[in-house]
DNA sequence: GTCTAAACGAGAAAAATTCACATTCGCAAC
DNA sequence: GTTGCGAATGTGAATTTTTCTCGTTTAGAC
């Protein structure tokens, strides 16, 4: 629990207890792709005291320190994701949700001229992908 | 009013009168992007008695009918634009949400290749590139 | 240990969207 | 032109997701 400590010090946040927690949850959560009732479950669930208004509280903050990332895949509830790694874009499957992920440098490089073209300071992209994944498409048939 | 109907007819949806406004209600809007909330007002101020449950159903309606297509851009609520012409991605302006469209066949190309290596039946795809525009970083100097 | 601003918890509120159900409408057959 | 029936609509309530308010608690500097 030090190194999320010490975590939240570099990112400019006051190490509370709640962020402490939900930044564990983000970390050892084996879905990539969390919302912020998935927080609040696993909290209610590990008997933690803490509310629902705080998950999207600490959420936001965590993404505007650049802890995580918000997607808005479908519209309906936002699911958030560590930012340690690479960027990289998504393949949502249509059918089960599950999500993949990719990076293309071609289409990085394309991107970033566009902006340039367009007069855009850059400061983020989002490319989603919806299809039929294999699994599903099995199933289908 | 008659083009409507035909457009209606042909998209397998019965030609009444909420449908028939706010197929041209969209057609007309200088805007391209559009949420259900806009369409409403627009009704009201033309002093049509449409309900709101029926626009959101309605443009439900004409999603699946291809005739629209919905964007979640930012989470907040949905926006639709005619299905109409090509398909195309979006630049977002973070400050002043203006949104302009571009193509790239590089990237389409890309995109195709990527779902088909990861075993992807591509139904549809969303590339939103957030920045800047130029009005607004001069603004901000 | 004390202090203070920042952060929290609980519940209310807001915003976006959907639902339930009684009423009305489009349109095909007469 | 009238009629009938299933589909579509309007109203208002309900749901879902997210934010706000405000009294209480806490982290971290001294």
């Amino acid at each position: 629990m030090a190194v999320q400590n010490a975590e939240l010090r570099r990112a400019g946040l006051k190490a509370t207890l709640p962020r402490l927690r939900i930044l564990q949850i983000l970390e050892d959560s084996t879905d990539l792709h969390v919302s912020a009732e998935d927080v609040y479950r696993t909290l209610l669930e590990a008997g933690e005291s803490i509310g629902l208004a705080t998950v999207y509280r600490v959420l936001t903050q965590f993404e505007q320190a650049g802890l995580v990332i918000r997607h808005n895949f479908d519209g309906g509830s936002a699911v958030f994701e560590l930012a340690a790694g690479e960027h990289h874009d998504h393949l949502v499957c249509v059918r089960c949700n599950r999500v993949t992920e990719f990076v293309d440098d071609v289409i990085e490089e394309r991107q970033r001229r566009i902006a340039a073209e367009n007069g855009f300071a850059m400061t983020d992209h989002s490319l989603v992908i919806h299809g039929i994944c294999s699994d599903c498409q099995r199933d289908s048939d």
